[in-house]
Order: C-alpha cells, then structure tokens, then sequence
DNA sequence: TTCGTATCGTGTAAAGCATACACCTTTGTA
DNA sequence: TACAAAGGTGTATGCTTTACACGATACGAA
C-alpha cells in the first residue's frame, strides 16, 4: 500500500520577533575588544528554568500506550502528565533524562533521544520554564515501576485526552517523531520482548503508523533485510496455531546500520 | 545512483546517568498532598543559562556557505563561532532564532527550524551554558550583512576547520540535519534565488548531499513533481549556452503537502 | 569565420521494487 | 470432529529507478 510518514514542517512563517533590543554582551564595553573572563561575562546572561520531559512508550495488549503521572499541582488536580524533572547543575541533559527513566521505571538501558525544546513563556502556571521533550520506548514487562506519590500507570494512547501543561501537544510531538523514527531506524524492537512473533512486530508497525499491512508483504520485507534470527521456538497461550519466534539481530544491524536506507511501508 | 541519507542514530548507548537524588519537587511535603502555589514551586527549581545558535547555511559559487562571527572571547582569539545569544525572559525561543537572524542579516521571512540542544556542562568555559542550535536557509544574495563589531563572514562549509567553543560539533549535527531534510521536504529554494537554472538546482543537492546525480534523472525526477514554474527566461553571463530559468510553485507546494512523500536521490 | 569548449536538452530499455491477492495448514476449543 | 483463529507461503503486474549517448546551442579565442 502507499503509504508514507507524513511531517508537518514549520513554515516559511512570519513568526513575529519580539521587538527587544540585545540583551547580551553588555559586559563587552570597546569595539574589537576582546572579554578575558568568560565567568563574568556569563553570569551576566539572564538564567531560567529548565526541565526535562520524557515521553515513555511501550507496547502492550496490541496497543501503543504511555507511562504517566499523576499532576501534583492543584490546578492541574486530576490531569495526568509526563514524567520530568529539573536538570542539575553539572548534569548534562540526555543523562538528566536516562535519570528519569532510571527512578521511575528501574529500567537503564534504553533508547532514548530529543524531540524538541518547548519555550512557551506561559507553558508553566508558575512561571517561565523551558524544558526539553524526551522519547523513550520501552518493553512494558522489562521493568518495575517505582511506584512514588505520584499514581505512574501505563496509558493506553489513544484513549489520552487533556494532560497538564501543555503536555498534550509535547506527547504528539513526540508520537509523530516516533512515526518518522520509526521508519527510519528498526525502533520498534525496544518496544517488544527478546523473542516476539511476527504478528506482534506487524501489530506493533500497524499501531504506530496507524495503518493496515498485508501480512505476506510484510514478512517479506523482514525477511529480506535479514536481521531477524529465527529462534525455533514458538509462542505458548494463544488460542490458535502458534506462530515462530523470532529475535533482532542487534549486532548485525549495528555493522551494517551506515548502509541503512530505512523501512519503507 | 543508490543513495539514501545515512542518519547515525544514537545507540542504544549505556550513557551513565549521573548519581544523583532527585533534586525537585522539595518543596512537596505530605505525601498525596496537592501543591497550591505554582511559583513557589518553580521558584524553588534551579536555573540556569540558555543561548541559542544559530547554523546559518547559504549557498553561493557552488558551495554550501554558512555564516559565522569572529569570537570575541579571548581564549577562542582567531576562532569563528555560529551566531548566538541568550533568550529573553518572556521570549520564545524561535522568536529568539528569529531575531538574531534579523539583526545580524536583516531577513525576516526565512527558513528556521529547531535542531538539537547541547547542553555538555563544560561546553562554555564561562559556566554551565546550554544552547539551543537551529538550522536556517537564506540566499546569500538576498540580505544585508549587520557587521557589528565582530567581523561576520561566508565561509565555505568545507573549509571549515576549528570553531571556538563547542561550535563545530554544532555545525556539523545542523548540516546533518540539513542533508536529512532536503531529502524530506524541497528546502533547497531557500537557498537559490528566485528563478534558477536547473543546473544550479542540481549543484546546490549535489552540494549538499555530497553525490553525484544523474542530470537526466535529476531533471525528470523534478518534471514529474510539477512544482517547477518554466519562466521562459535563460540565464545571462555563463560562458555557454543559456539554461532556462525556473521558479518553485510554493502555493501549490502548500496545498499538497500532505501528500508529500520526499524526494529520494 | 571557424573551431573548441562547456553546457543544454532529451528518451529508452532493463532491473528492481512494491503491490495485490488466496489457499492450505496447524493448533486450540467447544 | 468440526469450527475458529491465525500461521505460512508465491506469483503476476505495474511502477519506479537506473544506466546510458548524442545532437544542439551559445560563447570566446584565434
């Protein structure tokens, strides 16, 4: 079938500047003089707020779902939100985000990547935050969650509708990064056991991209690319004929990755 | 010619996060219990600084350019950097974009988009500095340089060796960026003027993608697409025989977007 | 004026890839 | 034992991509 990710691009817009004059370099006082301490000339840089906010999907009952939270802000009194959390100091962000991960699912090795910065200045009911939009894809059964104050449950995607802040719009930003990703690189793996039929990996393709698949060009097209190893084994506890169980070929795909041209559905 | 974008995507890395107890959220105190006031809890966050930079291609003489600025920091003394500043307190942080490009070049309605953030804690010898790096597209023609009084200049992208600060690496995940989506979406217009020869077209993907293309397919592959307008004009001054000169049909790029599934080279 | 050089402009055949499509097999359950 | 549910497989068709060459046009130099 046609189909293809489709991204909306930023236009060519007319975003309007917000009329300001420069804020920066007032330390530096004479023309082509050149700053000999860069501490000072930093500290005389506003500072604000930043925070990491990770979108955590996982697969599960043949439905992409995301783990969220409960919001402790009153105003936000029953809405659910991303889990985040401040950057320290010397931290550096991709690792503040593999920290949050780490805390609220024990889990430490998984994919992760930026989605996106969201700057609004009103985003926050408390005042200006920036923060920084993480995807994390994970095998709900690989982990435990830790269970704070806070309610974590698994959501199950489609079903989300108004969240905290403005974390609506950062969870399709990030499901559509996931879309894109996920035609250009063998993701979908994090998201599904060691050992999975193709059936779940069709299932799994079909609930991201939101499409149907003919079975038979679907294996075809993994059979092709060789990075499935067929283990022999077979799934238990499903109610009809069992079907083969396959793993990714990690190494495989890692040696050959800079020939990857991306899945094409 | 086999070609596809090759996008080194991040392993499935073991990155340590730091050890570190969770920072935020202490001015929580009752389990369960609802926080009242918004600021005070963003209040009781850390802060820190935020710049953005700006990756500022353009294309002339048959190269990919980008634009830099002398440092003004003595320890980066006779290195270039990308053209930055910090973000005002009630600025969105593409208005930021958006604005540093208009003072330094003058340009108003150009292409922008949002690449990555570098946020290293050592990046800036000044402090903990994270950056926001985007990507813009402007015809090097079409503007007025502000030389203010940091020397700014074109430089051509290939010769481009050290950068102060973290720069370099900046530059090169934006021109990544830059090769991935000029397969994705038709951006290389940005860069040309507005009626352009077909060979200019082919040169500035050629530029960019670093391949060589067939000029029969590349020209059938963009007569299929039909959102080139024949203006039925010839180049001057070449040294041979005149091209005719083509416009891109943005409107009706506009209105079939949607339906846009890239160019594959 | 002529020749050399650089680019313009064009078409086709072959290979490869994506699509559409159906039937028998295997397992479990009633 | 028969039914329900999914497993597993191949082929023909059309579309897309690729590789490839030659005459025409314009300019500049001799």
């Amino acid at each position: 079938m046609v189909y293809k990710t489709k991204i909306t691009v930023k236009p060519l817009s007319l975003i309007l500047s917000t009329a300001m004059s420069k804020i920066s370099y007032s330390i530096k006082k004479k023309e082509g003089a050149l700053i000999k301490d860069p501490v000072m000339l930093v500290k005389s840089y506003p500072k604000m707020h930043v925070t990491v906010d990770c979108a955590i999907f996982g697969f599960d009952d043949n439905e992409l779902k995301v783990l969220l939270i409960r919001s402790d802000l009153e105003i936000y009194k029953d809405l659910w939100s991303l889990l985040g959390d401040n950057i320290a100091d010397d931290e550096d962000i991709d690792a503040a985000a593999y920290r949050i991960l780490k805390d609220r699912t024990g889990m430490q090795d998984v994919y992760l990547e930026q989605v996106k910065v969201f700057s609004k200045p009103d985003r926050h009911p408390g005042g200006r935050v920036i923060t920084i939009a993480y995807c994390t894809l994970l095998n709900t059964r690989h982990h435990e969650l830790m269970i704070h104050d806070n309610e974590i449950h698994w959501h199950s995607f489609s079903s989300i509708d108004e969240m905290a802040f403005d974390h609506k719009e950062i969870l399709l930003a990030s499901y559509q990064w996931l879309q894109k990703r996920i035609q250009e690189h063998p993701l979908g793996f994090n998201l599904l056991p060691e050992k999975f039929s193709l059936r779940e990996l069709q299932t799994l393709y079909e609930a991201i991209l939101g499409v149907t698949l003919d079975r038979r060009n679907f294996r075809k097209k993994f059979a092709s690319m060789k990075l499935l190893i067929d283990t022999n084994e077979f799934e238990g506890d499903v109610p009809h004929r069992p079907g083969k169980l396959y793993k990714f070929n990690f190494e495989k795909y890692e040696k050959q990755k800079n020939r990857w041209t991306g899945i094409d559905f």
